[in-house]
RNA sequence: GGCUGCGUAGCUCAAUGGAUAGAGCGUUGCGCUUCGAACGCAAAGGUUGGGGGUUCGAGUCCCUCCGCGGUCGCCA
């Protein structure tokens, strides 16, 4: 890095991931399949004048009957389109259903409670799904629901001014994790991290890196002053900065001295933080930098200002101050702003500061403006809550910056306690006054600190007890999901063979709970799209843990049933049937646990 | 005060507008003399913070109130 050259963190693009497999498979999630061949019922009805035309059946759904007992499948369609059919919905339902019982893969057809349609399948197809699952699980589960449109999720994002904390670690599990869920259904990713290597604060970093300079250089620097990073990770800078520059800094301006050690300490905070998020297996394809924006050929943050403005967002104008308590140093001025309130923000939003310099505002819409640019047309930022005000604007911006033609989704991810034997974990370690990131991942390891951050919904505040999460026991989620596939690898090892799908009877599978393992591996497909569709990674390790509880009831039944073993000496067509059964499962965990980043053992040790 | 997220079993939390609101922990009872117990089975436990509305149907959507957190021009 050059000293006084404009980008002190040049944007890296890695080169483009093999592209995504997505080859429609209709057959592969049931529930799409049916929600088809419940939409051609309706309108063979049509057809034969029962129903009038031009039914809306969106809000037709095919699921999972809440009751196992009620079979397979259920759907709401009499209910959904009873009244633009004006017919009550259990007539409805019974036209439906007669319809539905003519199908070949249907074994019985019922209409329960307002008028739901309960659908047992014939057992082949579940059958047929295990085959399928278990013939190519790489694919299994993948969709086209993304159909290779390009995605692009922002995630991390930290300040290049130290190491990562928890609550940062938070937000590139998750981030990584829904960035891999929409890859398997379909979605073209690319990760992204925005290096905010402009503003004040990279400034600060530059000082208090300076003065570690002058420590490595024998100096007696004293206490770290208020308002300067005090953490010990700053020596490594401070002496490497010794090395290269020796004395040659020491008696110059801060001027002079200050672009060349900011650009060394952002390059070292951004490998501190790399090595941090690759501890945790997450890799950025994109490394953008803020300081790009301006300091470019051209100054992308203008040009934006000035599109906005060609368009009468932009103007001069003065803000009511904000409501409640006055601040100290408010000051009336005439400002440059951004008409945010046109796109649903609460106020318009100042794009320079009072020094004439560009808010962090105005950089970061032109950052999503070069999001647009290089071809995003769906957009994912993921944030703590702390950023939730921002949320607002930074929509309003997308849509004013894109014309409309594309979509952000911001996903807040709230605060971590950390805790140990349910107490409050407050040390104070070389970093200054917060447990970083790395000592977590270091002493739970990466598989359950994955886990664990993905173990709750984003926007909901999380528990991290240190001791819980190494737990070997059931009480720990993430034993209790690698474990099952453990399990099943064991008793592969103990039979000593792989199964070919073709070759096993699944009809020998007769025990109801292995029947429920099939309905949940025939779930996946349709659990994938359903998180995806909402962002929402969390129902994948919620989806694997029920999906394990599944397979160690089954287990544990073998243990008192000698019959329901799954390696039998003397029974060949039951111990095919039931390896094929735990291998289309096995093959299931390991999808779910790939989406989510942990690994998935052959062993437990 | 404005905006925003949350409020579900004793605790920690699930539940694309669907049926009798589910798990785990904890509690209680029963079982297991480990070769498939790094436990198993079962039970009890709820006015989904209060109130109103939309809907065939609301934990879920809308309004309002209460409580907790976050945030509130010139930080990022």
């Amino acid at each position: 890095m050059l000293e006084g050259a404009p980008c002190t963190f040049a944007n890296v693009f890695a080169r483009p991931r093999p592209p995504t497999r997505s080859q429609p498979r209709p057959f592969m999630n049931i529930f799409g399949l049916f929600e088809r061949r419940v939409a051609d019922a309706v309108q063979r009805l049509v057809e034969a004048g029962r129903v009038p035309a031009g039914i809306d059946v969106s809000r037709v759904l095919v699921e999972p009957p809440r009751d196992a007992s009620h079979g397979d499948l259920a759907t709401n369609a009499a209910m959904a389109i009873a009244k633009a059919a004006r017919l009550n919905p259990r007539e409805l339902a019974a036209l439906i259903a007669a319809d539905l019982e003519t199908d070949p893969r249907i074994a019985s057809v019922s209409v329960a409670g307002p008028g739901f349609i309960n659908i047992a399948l014939h057992p082949a197809v579940l059958h047929e799904v295990v085959r399928v699952a278990l013939a190519d699980p790489e694919s299994y589960g993948r969709s086209g629901q993304g159909a290779g449109r390009s995605v692009n999720v922002e995630y991390v994002s930290a300040n290049p001014t130290g190491p990562m904390h928890v609550g940062h670690g938070r937000g590139a599990v998750f981030g990584d994790a829904l960035a891999s869920l929409l890859a398997f259904a379909g979605f073209a990713v690319t990760r992204e991290y925005y290096v905010n290597d402009a503003g004040a604060q990279v400034d600060v970093l530059a000082r208090s890196a300076y003065l570690r300079y002058r420590e490595a250089l024998g100096e007696k620097i004293g206490a770290i002053p208020e308002g300067l990073y005090p953490g010990d990770y700053l020596k490594p800078v401070g002496a490497t900065l010794a090395d290269l520059h020796g004395r040659a800094l020491l008696d110059k301006p801060e001027g002079e001295w200050l672009p060349t050690v900011r650009a060394a300490a952002i390059a070292d905070m951004m490998t501190l933080i790399r090595e941090d998020l690759a501890a945790l297996d997450i890799r950025h394809d994109v490394f953008f930098s803020e300081r790009s924006l301006a300091g470019g050929a051209t100054d992308e943050i203008a040009a934006t200002i000035a599109e906005l403005r060609g368009r009468d967002l932009v103007y001069e104008g003065r803000l009511p101050p904000p409501k409640g308590q006055l601040p100290e140093d408010w000051e009336d001025r005439e400002q440059t702003l951004f008409r945010a309130t046109q796109f649903g923000d609460d106020v318009d939003r100042p794009l320079l500061k009072s020094d004439g310099s560009y808010t962090y505002f105005a950089a970061d819409i032109a950052y999503h403006r070069s999001k647009f640019v290089r071809g995003f047309g769906r957009m994912i930022d993921v944030w703590g809550a702390d950023h939730g005000g921002y949320v607002k604007r930074m929509t309003a911006a997308v849509t004013a910056v894109t014309a409309g033609q594309a979509e952000l989704d911001v996903k807040l991810c709230q605060l971590v306690r950390l805790l140990r034997r349910g107490e409050p974990v407050k040390m104070s370690k070389r970093s200054g006054d917060f447990v970083t990131l790395r000592e977590v991942v270091d002493e739970v390891g990466r598989d359950s600190a994955r886990f664990m951050l993905l173990y709750r919904k984003n926007d909901a505040t999380l528990d991290f007890d240190l001791a819980k999460v190494v737990e070997q026991s059931k009480d720990n989620p993430v034993f209790y999901v690698q474990y099952a596939h453990a399990r099943i690898a064991s008793v592969f090892r103990q039979a000593g063979r792989v199964v070919d799908p073709a070759d096993a009877d699944l009809s020998c599978l007769a025990d109801e709970t292995e029947i429920e393992l099939q309905r949940r591996i025939a779930q996946f497909p349709r659990l994938v799209e359903a998180a995806a569709a909402a962002h929402e990674p969390h129902r994948v390790a919620f989806y694997l843990y029920e999906l394990a509880g599944v397979f160690h009831a089954l287990w544990n039944k073998g243990k008192d049933l000698p019959q329901l073993r799954f390696v039998k000496q003397d029974d060949e067509a039951s111990t095919r049937a039931r390896l094929a059964l735990l291998g289309a499962l096995k093959g299931v965990l390991a999808a779910g646990l790939g989406i989510l980043g942990v690994s998935a053992p052959e062993e437990m040790r």
